[in-house]
DNA sequence: TTAAATGCAAAGAATTTGCATAACA
DNA sequence: TGTTATGCAAATTCTTTGCATTTAA
């Protein structure tokens, strides 16, 4: 589950068509799992797992392997297409590339919200500048704790 | 391989006796395998995979099996007296609690970089005051791209 | 027609669990 | 002595790989 935490000016929202063109322009083939791959993570519009994209995938052509969404998963993030990030101690989670963003990860209720980049700047700006460090702040979440399970949990210690 | 880039008052350092006494207190049988493992922990000054330990610990006590690692290091986790972090895409990372700190690893040579935790202070700070959402920064590291092997990289393309 | 992609089965890492036995307190 | 912890084997989860077959271009 994710919760777009921001309104940004956002992105032409990509079509199915398109990525698929800028897939074949890349000499990468249009196949069948490819195609449903890419429509379902158009329409998640939020992160899934391989286990879930299959899920979704199967419905439609139910000898689509696992196998060929994590091949396929790969190739389109070599490519630029997808990306994945890593939410929790579960499985990886998977998205279109779009605008940079962080992610907060509820280790309670397990909801991720998505946060602009510009909240890591000072995070960034100062591992760059006193360790070297270029920090990547897409690919692990932070975990921690939502607002809605602190005030549960507060309410229950009452 | 854990480069600690952050001198700052260290707390007593802990001491085997030390940490067993608390174990004890806590209703916590001092066995081989627990007594080695703390040892471990303690020698190690950095993080180290189940795997890791259990070569270590295998080393002096070859019966002592993974499993066995895996549930002491849970139990240890669950009072308090260890933690773990998520450094990449492999194993976790096992370490004694201590002051907290947060993680960069490089993505090109693996290199854990311990940063003092105020480096997340702004980020921690707006997490919680524009999205309710208090921050863990201990948990998962940010990756990215340490100074060398940026700079590497910048020769290697020239 | 032919290189690329697929389905399947099987292997692989990391971690967890069930259970009979061993050992701390 | 009575739990608690252990060793072992087997199961689980997530992901990758080898290979014969199919398919897009």
């Amino acid at each position: 589950v994710v919760v777009h935490a921001t309104r940004r000016s956002k992105p032409v929202a990509p079509t199915e068509e398109g990525v698929l063109a800028n897939l074949r322009s890349l000499g990468v083939r249009v196949t069948t799992p490819r195609r449903l791959l890419v429509r379902s993570l158009i329409e998640a519009g939020a992160h899934r797992t391989a286990d879930e994209l299959a899920l979704e995938i199967q419905a439609l052509a139910p000898d689509v392997h696992l196998s060929t969404i994590y091949r396929n998963l790969d190739e389109l993030e070599r490519l630029g297409v997808v990306e994945h990030a890593h939410l929790g101690h579960g499985a990886a989670s998977y998205h279109l590339s779009e605008v940079a963003h962080g992610h907060l990860t509820c280790e309670s209720c397990g909801k991720t919200v998505e946060v602009p980049e510009e909240l890591f700047a000072p995070l960034v700006r100062r591992a760059k500048s006193e360790y070297g460090f270029t920090i990547d702040p897409h690919h692990f979440a932070m975990v921690g704790v939502c607002g809605r399970c602190a005030h549960r949990r507060a309410e229950k210690s009452e």
